[in-house]
DNA sequence: TTGTGTTTTACGACCTCC
DNA sequence: GGAGGTCGTAAAACACAA
């Protein structure tokens, strides 16, 4: 969804539209420098972590068909392309794909360019990000530390960049696991347990709000996200997969507060 | 410029599970 | 007890109309 808020609003997040300052040289900071992102265009993948490719192989007819508009700009490719799931790698990600998605990318949409080598995230970061260029650095830096409500800031504008990366996440597995938790902390900076984690589940919470939003919408006429045929089931119908079947074997972990959304979602169709 | 509504981070309370 | 989940909410950041 946000991806799509970012390719709507910032259709020209990875080309130099007329809008777009390109002389601001955003530090370092908290992402990684392109040795760590060699190749934008494709998703940014660990040798035997790659879920995605997992992800994208086990899209079931429950949730829809891949979103081409996701592979194809992030270079996992048709679905058929996929390799075949690696049966040791993080099993039971679930693969989501959101109706969300489906609307936020229209076919033809806006697609993420690949940026040039030579282009610096910067240059890649809409204008408000780039305004905030310097400050998200320091910020940053107090975000790890010490830092309360009732201190002066507490919260920190994460980049497009940044957030571009956990959307993709996101769309892949609604459920990070631990490791590709880390992977991404490190990868853009963020704090594995706090920061990464939080978004996820604000994330989380985010989607559950715009389906209880859709669900409210279409009240009168069907009542249930799930009785919309055109659109992909954004969450798994209780009682047609099992748990295990929707969340994985793994994930989320058992001993956790497994399947909430599941919870969630009985909740929506015991309404029915 | 300002007021207002929305979105985005971050946290606390509480829950479940090991 | 610690981990991570949801839910609710605070407050900064942002968008946008007037």
């Amino acid at each position: 969804m946000y991806v799509g808020y970012l390719l709507d609003k910032e259709s020209g997040m990875y080309h130099q539209g007329p809008v777009r300052r390109s002389s601001i040289n955003l530090p370092p900071q908290n992402f990684v420098s392109s040795p760590q992102y060699p190749d934008f265009t494709g998703y940014h993948h660990v040798p035997n972590m790659d879920t995605h490719a997992q992800s994208g192989a086990s899209w079931g007819p429950s949730y829809g068909a891949p979103r081409e508009d996701w592979g194809a700009p992030y270079s996992l490719g048709p679905p058929n392309n996929l390799p075949p799931p690696m049966n040791n790698s993080s099993p039971g990600q679930v693969p989501y794909c959101s109706s969300e998605y489906s609307h936020m990318h229209p076919p033809g949409a806006a697609v993420l360019q690949p940026p040039p080598d030579n282009v610096t995230v910067a240059q890649l970061s809409p204008e408000r990000e780039r305004r905030n260029s310097y400050q998200w650095m320091s910020k940053t830096a107090q975000a790890s530390s010490t830092k309360t409500r009732t201190k002066e800031k507490y919260r920190v504008v994460y980049t497009d960049h940044q957030r571009l990366e956990l959307e993709k996440e996101f769309h892949f597995n609604r459920y990070i696991t631990i490791r590709r938790k880390s992977e991404l902390a490190v990868n853009l900076g963020l704090s594995e347990r706090q920061q990464v984690k939080i978004w996820f589940q604000n994330r989380r919470a985010k989607e559950r709000k715009l389906i209880k939003k859709k669900l409210g919408q279409s009240d009168g006429s069907s009542g249930s996200v799930h009785s919309d045929p055109g659109s992909v089931s954004p969450l798994p119908v209780p009682g047609s997969l099992s748990p295990t079947e929707i969340h994985g074997s793994l994930y989320p972990p058992q001993g956790m507060n497994t399947l909430p959304s599941i919870r969630n979602i009985q909740q929506v169709t015991v309404t029915q």
